[in-house]
RNA sequence: GGCCCGUUCGUCUAGGGGUUAGGACGCAUCCCUUUCACGGAUGAAACACGGGUUCGAUUCCCGUACGGGCUACCA
């Protein structure tokens, strides 16, 4: 047998869920986990389902949900099914509102008649007091499990006339999972191989809070089952709570059911330790899209507003814990959907690279065409007071694009293209300018005068000849004098690109600025 | 502390019982270029450690170390 199989079943539809919870913006680590879902479900012509996962109504962020949505849409990993992306067929796809279809409850009690659950009646302070206890008596493991539950309020302890009483006098209640004493449990893990638990280190998992709402353990599993996933692709956070997910199952009666789990290698932090935090990026964004918490009032910048193009950015994303399987790193979004394969997921966690994402942008954005690089530029100029023609716009792209790694960078190496400059290069003024750079400047304009037609090689063969003839020509003080900085591209492109009478009006001015008579 | 997962250049990674351990980012040098950049070439740079198994281990097994995750009526 090919344990390695992600599909244990060909007739079956693959379908993968992003279940993400609305506690904040969803940052990048979450992006790729709904990358990885989505590439595997288009692999396999399945179905991507985004649900959202907000049992826990004290952690709920206003607008967290549309964020997370509209963050998906600019990446480009759009669900097929699921909030805000058709909610259908199996509808709703939020959590808080399927449990008012009772469906949690349903589960919660067939686990309880298949001996698999229980109800505990515990306080805070009595969940607080045994806490303290087993600290106290120095128990390795301190935890509400197959031990303990003995000595605590619920429906194994109490007598049957206690537990109805207690029931019917409406005590809040919760319903925990019975795991079982020394047993193992053991799964597959599609990245990791098996893995082999002994049940007697798992505690006994609140299924169902007081307050109704399932928690994660009994909502994920509710809904996998009744939305048919075929494959549960998430964070490796999840690793530990899997065997109890596998016992729930087990109980259930619907172990053959189960999902194939893969749990994803975390994103580190750039240096230091541990998971990536909002913190620590190393001046690069936490989030796809600006992210505000209108609750803590914190603001973060966005991938989207830095400049990122979506491509480079899932691309950079997709490689971190995974690769094709060949050298290739630029990978359009087909390409990855081709190549992608759980099995080529990384283990171990990867941290993250600020350089190298930088990198991915360049690449995407030396792709482009000098038009599609114009469109983007022109809301930058337009902050800037600058108004320039399509076309004109895209021959500066053209000719700066090589140097930049954001689209921002055209206009903040190339603001001379668009406006004469203001400030000069000391430094270059200073040890270039003398009489006869003065003189050679006044000659070279009017060489430049009969230049016709006014192009690139026009002009360097026209200057090439001058050189030879009188003498070699100072090039540095002409960009200087033409752009304000001593390096950039090509300088007879840029006259060209400049025009004639911009060019010549430019050494004019700066004639007139540096004139010295003796 | 306990449980679980992991460990190949600084970073992302390929590979896998016998390889000059490959690629990419970054770094350095050179070439191209009247400058910067782009491009090209070259270079420095890695199998955590200790035991096994084996003719041979970076690769398999076991320990140790280190790193990470989890340890809530949060997900």
């Amino acid at each position: 047998m090919n344990t390695s199989d992600t599909m244990n079943d060909t007739s079956k539809k693959v379908r993968v869920r992003f279940a993400p919870s609305p506690t904040g913006g969803l940052h990048m680590g979450g992006v790729r986990t709904a990358l990885f879902n989505y590439l595997f479900a288009k692999k396999h012509n399945g179905d991507f389902i985004l649900r959202i996962e907000d049992t826990d109504q004290t952690r709920y962020v206003k607008g967290a949900e549309d964020y997370i949505i509209e963050a998906l849409k600019w990446c480009g990993i759009e669900p097929n099914e699921g909030v805000g992306f058709g909610d259908a067929p199996y509808a709703p796809y939020r959590q808080s509102e399927r449990k008012n279809t009772s469906i949690y409850l349903k589960y919660a009690q067939k686990l309880i008649e298949a001996g698999g659950a229980y109800y505990a009646f515990d306080t805070e302070e009595e969940l607080e007091d045994m806490r303290k206890r087993l600290e106290a008596a120095k128990v390795v493991s301190p935890q509400y499990n197959h031990i303990t539950r003995m000595n605590m309020r619920n429906s194994l302890t109490l007598s049957h006339d206690e537990f109805q009483k207690l029931l019917d006098s409406g005590a809040p209640y919760v319903i925990r999972l019975k795991v079982p004493r020394n047993e193992e449990i053991r799964f597959y893990d599609i990245i990791r191989g098996w893995i082999v638990v002994n049940s007697s280190t798992i505690d006994d998992k609140v299924l169902l809070k007081s307050d109704g709402m399932p928690t994660y353990h009994l909502a994920h599993i509710v809904d996998d089952i009744e939305m048919k996933i075929t494959h549960v692709i998430r964070g490796e956070e999840w690793l530990p709570s899997a065997p109890a997910h596998v016992q729930t199952y087990k109980y259930l009666g619907l172990e053959n059911q189960m999902p194939q789990l893969a749990h994803l290698p975390l994103i580190l932090k750039p240096d230091g330790k541990g998971k990536l935090s909002k913190r620590d990026t190393s001046g690069l964004p936490m989030f796809p899209l600006n992210w505000h918490d209108e609750r803590t009032g914190e603001s973060y910048i966005g991938y989207r507003e830095s400049g990122f193009f979506p491509e480079a950015f899932i691309n950079m994303l997709a490689l971190l814990g995974w690769n094709p399987g060949n050298n290739q790193e630029i990978l359009s979004k087909e390409e990855m959907i081709q190549l992608f394969s759980l099995e080529k997921v990384h283990k171990a966690g990867a941290k993250f690279d600020p350089e190298k994402t930088k990198w991915f942008n360049q690449q995407y954005l030396r792709k482009k065409d000098k038009y599609e690089l114009a469109k983007l530029l022109e809301p930058i100029l337009k902050e800037n007071n600058i108004s320039a023609d399509l076309d004109y716009t895209a021959k500066v792209c053209e000719l700066m694009k090589e140097k930049a790694h954001f689209v921002r960078e055209i206009w903040e190496f190339g603001k001379y293209m668009f406006a004469e400059p203001n400030t000069y290069d000391e430094k270059i003024i200073q040890k270039k300018w003398n009489i006869e750079s003065q003189k050679q400047i006044l000659e070279i304009k009017t060489l430049l005068q009969n230049i016709e037609p006014f192009d690139a090689d026009n002009i360097h063969h026209a200057l090439d000849n001058f050189s030879k003839e009188k003498g070699k020509i100072d090039y540095q003080l002409i960009r200087t004098l033409l752009t304000g900085v001593s390096s950039g591209p090509s300088l007879v492109h840029i006259m060209e690109i400049l025009s004639k009478s911009e060019t010549l009006n430019r050494l004019e001015k700066a004639l007139q600025k540096f004139s010295v008579t003796h």
